[in-house]
DNA sequence: CGCCGTGGGTTCATGGAATGAACTGACTCA
DNA sequence: TGAGTCAGTTCATTCCATGAACCCACGGCG
């Protein structure tokens, strides 16, 4: 995307999957939909720009084509273990729009798989067992050190997200 | 963005923050870069671009443009609780930076406020009290159920997410 | 055999958005 | 009076997303 090496986590995310059509079809390979037909059927995209970002992905490592028969010749772009990886970020967003954006319809629940309730996503403690809200957040002091604030920075200096 | 509306939280949410340099804004914004000039020297963005992103996140709820002072008139971006609630999905994505495009540094480490522990982000369940591993979500039936698989549809079929 | 249908792409012309330079305007300060 | 800062807008150019058309391997059908 851009040229020079980013030295942010998050702009460095944002390289491979900064994009709308990235995403969406990270979501749909989620959701169980893996092949070039039915992905451009369902986002209704452009084929050169869902070949662009399935090689994209592919190049860096979250999707991995697989040939699942011969005769005729047909594969499917799976999540590998890195694009697995990515569910926390997807379900923050579909978090984030039933709540702001909702369309009146019931929002969508996860599931514990092992035991069957409802699901949570959050900030968790390990040391005071328990979760928190985003408010609760703290620098700690160091190297590698950040901060989310929603705080004025006249209320105290920070250190921050790099 | 597009035109029609959606029926996908996930999609829902890309309308307003499907974009590299939104959600770039949004991490300065969390950071304490709340105007427009340090965003515009900080993110190296073009002005109009930066403008409409702005103008495009204070219509949306996001951000909220506050005059800090008068005399010269100055403002700021700030996050709004809708804004503030969109750091899972920056801290999600930063985690995921981290692991899998880190450069050597040394990772963002994100404290508990209150007691000064490393925090953890991640699916938690309040009937067991604890935290797993996005492969132990699974669906509930019933209207609005959804399933964030890797699984190959071959294994059982499941619900999806919308 | 001849032909259509499907999956998975590539090529190419076009339009709309991103870019960056230049300009505006309100205000402060020396 | 003039220079500097902040917060934009205007405008010409460039780049990329879009969608139509095309390609090719293969299977099925009559």
């Amino acid at each position: 995307m851009t040229g020079e090496p980013q030295a942010c986590s998050i702009a460095r995310s944002l390289e491979i999957i900064g994009d709308r059509w990235t995403i969406l079809i990270l979501r749909d390979a989620f959701r169980g939909i893996r092949r070039f037909d039915e992905l451009r059927r369902d986002l209704d995209i452009a084929r050169p720009v869902l070949a662009d970002r399935l090689r994209r992905l592919v190049d860096h490592g979250v999707l991995q084509k697989v040939q699942y028969q011969q005769h005729p010749p047909r594969s499917e772009y799976r999540l590998t273990p890195m694009g697995v990886e990515l569910s926390p970020a997807l379900v923050a967003l579909m978090r984030w729009g039933d709540k702001y954006l909702s369309d009146g319809a019931p929002p969508t629940v996860l599931v514990h798989e092992t035991c069957g309730n409802a699901l949570e996503q959050g900030f968790w403690c390990p040391h005071c067992r328990q979760t928190f809200s985003p408010a609760e957040i703290a620098s700690r002091p160091g190297p590698g050190a950040a901060v989310l604030t929603d705080e004025l920075p006249t209320r105290g200096p920070r250190a921050h997200i790099h």
